[in-house]
Formats: structure tokens, C-alpha cells, sequence
DNA sequence: GTTTAAATTAAACAATTGTTTAACTTTGTG
DNA sequence: CACAAAGTTAAACAATTGTTTAATTTAAAC
């Protein structure tokens, strides 16, 4: 990819998770990438397709990683929650920008090709996480639950942290400047309650 | 308040649901409540006082009623949690779009009012729960969990099915006019899991 | 009924938007 | 070098934006 097309594709991700689709003009992407304003149809097409082209770039990062994991017959389904877990969480906050993006901005979007896409995502996301627990219910480690909803729990519990950061940093009393020492207190105690929460709910016969 | 103003404002939070606050014009508000124009910066001042005005007028709508429900003595801890949570689905779903802007739209405005007003909603939100679970923390029939993640889970799950309409339409094949039978499948569902969720979660000793 | 304030209107305003044009460099190829 | 394609540019385009103005109508008070 052309040097200055993957940097007009960063400029985007960058202004788009701060300001939103509709808040970024095309002339603060080509600013902030320091090509004329032109260029970004002439390499795009559109602002629109320039978001699907970002969307495009960045869905595919991961991919791949979860099914592996799902397929892993040496881990017992417990250590595979565990470990989706932190996975996700890692991919989360090392990718914290586009998934502002996806989690933040993107529902607001009007395109029917921009939609399509975000439901892609979220079905594959799914549907990767159920083959877990459904592995586990075989094995007669887990007990009957709503998959959806508990795939929905996982995921919500993420989002809800990452989109109300300015709350968690009151809350832990951290100064605004500071993401490292931020990401460093929140991270740990982000898998440790969800891995208790899944543990629990997902016990065989945790209601007695 | 005059009928005209009312007007606006319930004009102002569908169109801020389906089409965000940038996706909607003050002409689009205008067209929709049959008034003129200039009406709207008459009576608000300005597009953005007026989403405040919304959310000033829609935030305080059932307030109090959570308080009353920490206080009450009659319930126990587990009552008290299966109260509250029938009381959120409720609530949210009843004012689905004004809680869809808040989800999906406020995270994405840049003034800083609106992140205050938003900030304090959620606040609050905190506060009220925390309370009950240290309540039952004390009773001795709450184990120890990290209440402000709890607290994620459990708004960061309603909020994740409410802003996946379509991948929920999608696995409980509804067709998608049928807004009836989605929510009659969905709301029992959802608080059947959250309860379940949260009764395994926040039990004593849950984890031998 | 006259006067004063509130309500309402159509028109204009200035700014910004995404996109296109047409001219121009630059680059690579024969 | 010559020539064609790709890359790059400043300028213009048409459309839409939120807000204001100045004129007019309605309502209320005296």
C-alpha cells in the first residue's frame, strides 16, 4: 500500500475515534496527513468509502486468533474463557482507537454498507464465543445459560469501560494525561472481574 | 411548558435516535414539529441547548425511584438486585429512544456540557447500585466483587442488546417491523440472565 | 381600543461541507 | 528524449448547515 494512503487510512482512524464520522471534515483528514484535500477522493473515492476501506484494513487484524483457541483440545473450557478473555481484552485496548470507532461511532452511521459491515463483525464475534460454551456444556463443565445474552455480557461489560473512560478515571482517581498508568490499574481488574463473573455463571449447577 | 416547545423536543429525540445529533438538521426538527425555523433557536437559543434541554427534561424522568428501592428494608439483598434489574429493563426499554441517544449519540458529541450532563447521569447510575450491593455485602450474603465493573456488566449488557437490534432480530428471526414480539421475547429474556448472572456473580463464597 | 410584549414568519447570512475540475508535476517505460 | 500514466495541486462547485434579521401577526394588559 502507498505510503501516503496508509497514512491518510491512520490520520482517518485517529480523527474519526476523536471526533466521529461526521464531526472529521475531509479537509482535517488531509490536514492532519498533510496531503491535499483531493487526494483522499482520488485514493478513496469518497469519505465514506474511506471509513469502509479503514473498517476493511482493521477487521482482519485479529481474525483468526479466537478460532485457533476455539479449536484447542488441550485446554480445559474454563482455561479457554480465561484466555478468550485476555485476548480480548488485549486486542481491545491495543487497538483502543478503532475500537472506539466500531463501538462508538459506528452505530450512529446511516450506510447500509457501513451497517452490514458492523453486523459481520459482531455475528463472527459470536459465533466464534459459542463455540466455547458449547464445547464446554458438552463436557458437562458448564451449565445451561443463554448464549447470546452471556456473549452480550462479555462484550458489554468491554464496551461499557472503554466508552466511559472519563468516569473510571474519577473513579480510580487518575489524572486525565496519564493512559498508561491507566491502562495498567484497569486492565488487570477488567479480566479478573470478568473471568469471576464468567466462572460463576458459567458453572454447572451453580443454582443449586 | 407551551405545546410548541413540547413539540420540538419530542421532534428533536426521534430524530437525535434514528439519525444522531449530527445526522439531524435544525430544519429536519423544524419540518418534523411543524414549526418554522427560527422557532427553535427562539425558544433554545441554540441546537445544542436544545439536545440539553432533552436530556435535562428526559434525565429526570425516574429518578427517585431507584432511591426508594436501596432504602427499602422489606427486601432482601437478592430481592432488592431482581428488583432493580426489572426496574432498568423496564425503564430503558419504555424510553428506548431517548436511552438510545444516550448510548449511541451523547458518547460521540464533543461539547463539554453534554459530557458533563452525561457524566453525571452515569454518576448517578453508580452510586445507586453501589449501594445496594454493599448493602448486601454487610448482610453478609454478597461476596466481595469489584463493584464499579459489576455495575459495567450490568448497564454494559442492556446497553449491548439495545444497540444490536439487528443481530438480535437476526438470531431470534423476527422480521424486523415486528418491534412487538422483539420485545416480548427479548425483555424476559434479558432479565432472566441478568439475574442469573448477577445471583451467581454477587453470592457469598461463590468460588470455594 | 390602544399599547406593549410575545410569538411567528420568510428571507438572508456567513460558514462549512464533500466532491469535482482542469491544469500541473512527477514518474516510469520504451 | 518522448510519451503516457499516475500523482498532485489550487480553485471552484453546489449544497447544506446553524443562526440572525427585520417585518408581521397574535395575544394580553391597561
Amino acid at each position: 500500500m502507498s505510503d501516503k494512503r496508509a497514512h491518510i487510512l491512520d490520520s482517518a482512524e485517529i480523527l474519526f475515534a476523536e471526533k466521529g464520522f461526521d464531526g472529521t471534515s475531509v479537509r482535517d483528514i488531509a490536514g492532519h496527513a498533510n496531503v491535499n484535500l483531493a487526494m483522499i477522493s482520488y485514493y478513496f473515492g469518497s469519505k465514506e468509502k474511506l471509513l469502509a476501506s479503514l473498517i476493511e484494513h482493521r477487521a482482519g487484524y485479529t481474525r483468526g486468533i479466537i478460532e485457533e483457541l476455539a479449536k484447542d483440545e488441550s485446554l480445559t473450557p474454563f482455561e479457554k474463557i480465561d484466555k478468550l478473555i485476555d485476548l480480548y481484552v488485549d486486542k481491545i485496548f491495543n487497538n483502543s482507537r478503532f475500537h472506539c470507532i466500531v463501538t462508538t461511532h459506528l452505530p450512529t452511521m446511516q450506510s447500509d454498507e457501513i451497517k452490514g459491515m458492523m453486523a459481520d463483525i459482531k455475528f463472527m464475534n459470536l459465533e466464534q464465543i459459542k463455540k466455547i460454551i458449547i464445547d464446554g456444556q458438552k463436557k458437562k463443565v458448564f451449565g445451561k445459560v443463554d448464549m447470546e445474552l452471556t456473549v452480550a455480557s462479555i462484550m458489554g461489560t468491554i464496551t461499557q469501560v472503554t466508552s466511559s473512560k472519563a468516569l473510571y478515571y474519577r473513579i480510580f482517581n487518575i489524572e486525565k494525561s496519564n493512559e498508561e498508568l491507566y491502562n495498567k490499574k484497569l486492565i488487570p481488574k477488567l479480566k479478573t472481574h470478568l473471568k469471576q463473573l464468567l466462572r460463576a455463571h458459567l458453572s454447572f449447577n451453580h443454582h443449586e
